[in-house]
DNA sequence: AACCTAGTTTCATATAATGAAACCAAGGTG
DNA sequence: CACCTTGGTTTCATTATATGAAACTAGGTT
């Protein structure tokens, strides 16, 4: 399942240097790492000259390189509901006020593609590209409950929950409850589940066929407004998720989570 | 110079399918690739099985995968400028009320690392990530006109002028006197080089060591400003650009441009 | 000077990549 | 309907490449 050749090896190890969020020692990765020292030491040296990595000769730290900046480019471009979400968020943020974010579920992990703050200027990658746990955001919920029931087992099988406040739901059972609400109701809450004070609305956005393209959310603070205040939303967000699903239609669009395509 | 083994092969192979800006068919890119048929179709598909490159089976074409977003989202905090001159940008973008570049040189290319708009909200990656040429852009000159003779000279001979506007510098001539005269002045223009009635300022980033990290502009149009209008921006560049180079260095900085390691 | 520790290089071996050729599946086209 | 053609996929013997144990080197420490 993890290997496919050299390549997927490499890659295995930029994606452990990337997950630090910090430049790292060789020795630091070396600790972490399933492959022999010098094994690893070519993978960071080759990922080094092609740019995927950057080193630091004086710190002697790898951090993920520009290159990838670049390619990332043309993947949100063209391979996530970003570009054809555009317009409809920019309305919807300016018809809500509140913090607007779209995500795509990739990997069991809720990826942020983009985001609408009403407020101050948008911050680029800094959200745009962060990943979240799924079990407990809106977004990251609403996705799940509506996917294949294989993927969501899958994913509930391979979470570790962890609790980040006392809303979180900690149990396969509570989340598979959840899950099912969210079904009946077409939508979900975040109660405060991930962060104290910061509470959504979520809605999916489904393809004609039923297929999981991803999802929107509105954002809000305990002290500016409740759990009833952003149910108001709902209908906007109902309105806004269809015409994004009706645009990707007719762009049609890569899926996602096809499964390996053959493993050789 | 342009193969570290199996890795490079493959990231050569997303590299081009990225370039294509839209979904290609494995045949087309087939055409364009150096590799014999069924080598690049393993390349495809590991990459694919990676997530490197998302595939639909319907129209059967290769994109660039999202997994590249969550990676250059740790890029694009760790190892660019934009993080740190997220502030500073700010407030120049407040003050100056005209649109605002931040880009690095990225292999004899300009990045696009941050933007701000001064009017709609920031599109995200629409911008970051961008690359474009470096001779025909303020931040491209002034970056290389401060940047080694050496990489000059690289960027020059590699490089193919293509005459985008009638003001466009075509020849190598023409560079080499506008990147001394930009030496000379500390700063530099973009009088409608690249699209007609764009017209910028541009200022680059320089540590104390005298290394180029980078470059900043203001843009404007001929309709709103003219290039004396634009120079008056230079005091408030300076001050930006100098305090930016500041923070860069306590924080001390990858060395992007370095040199292939070793090359085996 | 002896002794770590972190990083780099060697080299015989095992493994994985390679690509010519064959194969398969759709669409044509006569 | 039989016969191509085009575009994509699989096989398999050959070759090139990755691998990792061990040896080595350069800075720091004691």
């Amino acid at each position: 399942m993890t290997s496919d050749g050299t390549v997927g090896k490499a890659l295995e190890v930029l994606d452990q240097v990337a997950a630090y969020g910090r430049p790292v020692r060789f020795s630091e990765v070396l600790a972490a790492s399933p492959f022999p020292k010098p094994t690893l030491y070519r993978f960071l040296q080759t990922l080094t000259n092609q740019r995927m990595l950057a080193y630091d000769p004086d710190r002697q730290t790898y951090s993920p390189g520009v290159r990838l900046v670049r390619l990332a480019h043309a993947a949100w471009e063209q391979s996530t509901l970003a570009p054809i979400a555009r317009p409809h968020i920019d309305a919807l943020s300016a018809a809500v006020g509140e913090t607007v974010h779209l995500a795509q579920l990739d990997h069991a992990q809720v990826l942020y593609i983009d985001k609408r703050n009403a407020n101050n200027p948008v911050q680029m990658f800094s959200q745009a590209g962060k990943v979240g746990p799924a079990y407990c955001t809106g977004v990251g919920k609403v996705m799940l409950a509506f996917s294949d029931p294989a993927i969501i087992e899958a994913v509930i099988e391979q979470q570790s929950f962890h609790r980040f406040t006392a809303a979180t739901l900690t149990t396969p059972a509570a989340l598979r409850a959840e899950l099912s609400a969210i079904r009946a109701n077409g939508y979900g809450f975040d109660r405060e589940e991930h962060e104290p004070g910061i509470i959504c609305v979520a809605m999916p956005i489904v393809s004609d066929a039923g297929r999981v393209l991803g999802a929107l959310s509105v954002t809000s603070t305990t002290s500016r407004t409740n759990l009833a205040g952003l149910e108001s939303y709902v209908p906007i967000l109902q309105d806004t998720a269809s015409k994004i699903a009706r645009d990707a239609q007719s762009w049609s669009f890569p899926d996602y989570d096809a499964k390996e395509q053959t493993g050789r």
